[in-house]
DNA sequence: TCTGGGGTCCTAGGACCC
DNA sequence: TCTGGGGTCCTAGGACCC
């Protein structure tokens, strides 16, 4: 643990619904809710509207409808959030080249390995990052969290959030964790909280009383050595700014079970297409492939098989996982499949066989020289109409469907309603549905 | 109409090898 | 003749994170 308070965590305030509200004017100050909106979607991003209503990360969406029944639903647009954070991650590099992202919203940065770092002007040049996200995203809002050790930076940026900084003084690191609940270090969860709630211990001070010895019985050999050190915020992590991909998987729950074998096999088809088309995309190909498979009662299995090989092929992925799902009982209905993908060599097994035919027919990536015509629209989904330009679905049914035209640069709009297969109708920009 | 999707890390047992 | 060990690979499951 270093003496200086100079690592930074930086977590993007409601990330996803704030992206929505930028673009999507009149929902500005509204409830938003971003997730999930089939009948067995979950939240993924509650805006803080919506969070006064008691909506949370991971609510079932049935549930976030009754609690916040005047929310705007929206199913994701992935393509906007990745952009967004790709500005975010930018700006921090400039700040360390120490920059250790953990998902879109959230990074580590290592001030003290940026150019020239002064720990009297750390407010300042916080502000300084903070100021630049909200010029170079369009407004969005960053927490921000610095002191000596990662495991304190991060709690430090829940503690003023949204919105705000706080700095823990070196020397307070353990006075300022002993308080607060254990499940507040990160690796503390339902099931690691509950075993030590039966011994009695609720708070981080109380995590300090056991010996390591005592937790590594409790917690296991890895979970107790670190919690031991953690409770007593001993973290000399250090920030490390690239991270190899070690596994890529696809997986989809069904609106409605499925039984039927021959239709299992073409999605498992569809899958592994998907993730081939990502190993290749990146450059990787993998030698363990895993089939996921989730029961109608949800019980859930893994079924892997390890290649001689490393491969990307879409057909090998695909007769791979398919041989795994003969001999699995499916009479009941399957609610999730997921094929997946680990062992990964960053390179590629010359293939002395292969052959053009030995692909499946590639029809993940749309021909961008079309018009793309979605299936579905989904709220929230970015759409173009030829005579009333850009804007967004509202919603859709009934052979019809609701579009707001307004974008991030406009005020609110006026609503329009269509057919569905309006030809002046197209899709926009759009990432990824969420559904 | 209970319970997402994409990841990471850890544990544990069996096979196999030295 | 009464029981070694360590290491690695593989499979499966579970906890956790955003």
């Amino acid at each position: 643990m270093r003496s200086t308070a100079s690592i930074m965590h930086l977590d993007l305030d409601a990330f996803f619904a704030s992206v929505e509200q930028r673009d999507k004017p009149s929902l500005r100050g509204k409830p938003v809710i971003v997730g999930g909106i089939g009948p067995r979607g979950v939240v993924a991003t509650a805006s803080y509207e919506a969070r006064v209503h008691g909506v949370r990360s991971a609510m079932r969406t049935a549930e976030a409808r009754a609690r916040c029944p005047h929310a705007a639903f929206l199913g994701g647009r992935f393509d906007a959030y990745r952009e967004a954070s790709r500005l975010v991650m930018e700006r921090l590099r400039e700040a360390s080249e120490l920059v250790e992202p953990l998902s879109l919203d959230e990074a580590f940065v290592d001030l003290a390995a940026g150019p020239d770092f002064d720990p009297t002007q750390l407010i300042q040049i916080v502000e300084a990052i903070r100021h630049d996200i909200g010029e170079l995203t369009g407004g969005l809002t960053a927490s921000v969290g610095v002191a000596s050790s990662k495991l304190m930076a991060k709690i430090a940026s829940e503690i003023n959030k949204p919105d705000g900084v706080f700095v823990v003084e070196p020397g307070t690191e353990a006075d300022v964790l002993g308080p607060m609940q254990a499940t507040a270090i990160p690796g503390v969860g339902p099931a690691t909280a509950e075993r030590l709630r039966r011994v009695g211990i609720l708070t981080v001070e109380d995590l300090r009383t056991p010996s390591e010895d005592e937790l590594v019985r409790l917690l296991g050999q890895s979970s107790g050595r670190s919690m031991f050190r953690l409770a007593r915020a001993d973290d000399d992590r250090p920030v490390v700014a690239s991270r190899e991909t070690k596994s890529v998987s696809v997986e989809d729950t069904f609106e409605h079970d499925i039984s039927d074998r021959a239709q299992l096999e073409l999605i498992i088809e569809r899958m592994a297409r998907s993730v081939s088309s990502r190993l290749r995309k990146n450059g990787l190909s993998g030698r363990t492939v895993t089939l996921k498979i989730r029961h109608h009662d949800f019980e859930t299995h893994t079924r892997s098989s390890t290649l001689a090989n490393p491969t990307d092929n879409a057909r090998i992925l695909a007769a791979t996982a398919q041989a795994l799902l003969v001999g699995e009982d499916i009479s009941n209905g399957l609610r999730l499949l997921g094929v997946g993908v680990s062992g990964l060599a960053d390179w590629v097994q010359d293939d002395l066989f292969a052959s053009d035919d030995d692909e499946i027919e590639d029809d993940d990536e749309p021909d961008t020289t079309e018009v793309v015509r979605p299936v579905r629209w989904y709220p929230g989904m970015d759409v173009h109409h030829q005579e009333h330009g850009d804007g967004w679905v509202w919603g859709s049914g009934l052979g019809r469907v609701t579009v707001r035209f307004e974008t991030r640069y406009t005020t609110p709009g006026p609503v329009h309603t269509f057919s569905v297969d309006d030809p002046a109708l197209d899709a926009g920009h759009t990432g990824t549905v969420v559904a």
